[in-house]
DNA sequence: CTTGACCTTAGATTTAACTCTAAGGTTTAT
DNA sequence: ATAAACCTTAGAGTTAAATCTAAGGTCAAG
């Protein structure tokens, strides 16, 4: 049997962690103390720990606790239903995926553009391509070109 | 000269969020009419343009209002700092794939193990990674098949 | 002159998952 | 017996970016 601290530290989670998901229906100790102390079994360990893995797999607490009501009730439920949740989870972290990949072309093309350097920002490509419609990012073409900082590598490329 | 629903159509966003943005300081037409009616010039819609570009490639608008102050006084920064903020932002975007690729592997490694059909999930691979210690994925074996379905992929593979 | 589409404001609500605060009761170690 | 470390509750705050609500003013057409 823990109280709330241990079993939080046990879990390494806050102790306000445990009595949110409790609030939330996820996990709710069967025992209370006479003073009214939580006091979590060892099953509610196991519990935690369910929740704990399906987070680190993405799952929502909302999600979770559909699992979890599952989970207590298995021989109602088909696999198709358990797998068709995680397939839809696995679809939507893979849409996500996609836009973040967006933004990482998108970024390393503005970044790449950029010589980075000391110059002034009048001529910076990536203020220039946030100010255009253009999908192009052009590169940089100081006209002027600081003086000090030779060793530095220059923004006038070919192209 | 743009009215607040012109320009919320042109750009494809609702008039809520232009006054959003001008709440936040984002975007501020300069004129209003004589009853108050919110006037912006294509400057203004080009600032919008700018906003958006930003979004579209992960900014926040936090961010954006910093983009958008430099740009409006470039000559002060330097191409440093502007690559600087992609540059993080970059970093923030590639370790949020990261995350979301771990959750993608250890979904779609949970779905391959599950046969998905129409058995009960009392035997169900992807209740018992959740509720197990181990980082594997066991395949099932249903000992109990259905009869029916005999088109299904069998839940029984080697291994 | 009235209907409908548009505009104004301030402020509340939404989503997700905590995290924190205040005010107080309990347990344990010294 | 008292201080430290723990526990309780209800409820507010956080973050981001809108989105919605209520109550009302403006404008063009018929």
């Amino acid at each position: 049997m823990y109280r709330i601290g241990e079993l939080a530290k046990l879990c390494e989670v806050k102790t306000d962690t445990l009595r949110f998901y409790e609030k939330h229906g996820l996990l709710s100790p069967l025992m209370r103390t006479e003073s009214g102390y939580r006091m979590y079994t060892e099953e509610d360990a196991e519990r935690l720990r369910f929740i704990l893995r399906a987070k680190a797999v993405g799952f929502t607490l909302a999600e979770i606790a559909e699992l979890l009501s599952i989970d207590l009730d298995k021989s109602n439920w088909a696999c198709a239903d358990v797998k068709g949740m995680v397939d839809i989870k696995l679809a939507q972290v893979s849409a996500k995926i996609a836009e973040l990949n967006h933004f990482q072309v998108s970024l390393k093309r503005l970044s790449d553009a950029c010589c980075g350097g000391p110059e002034s920002a009048e001529h910076c490509s990536i203020l220039e391509a946030l100010e255009s419609n253009s999908a192009e990012v052009k590169r940089e073409n100081h006209t002027h070109q600081h003086q000090n900082n030779p060793n530095k590598a220059s923004c006038k490329r070919k192209g």
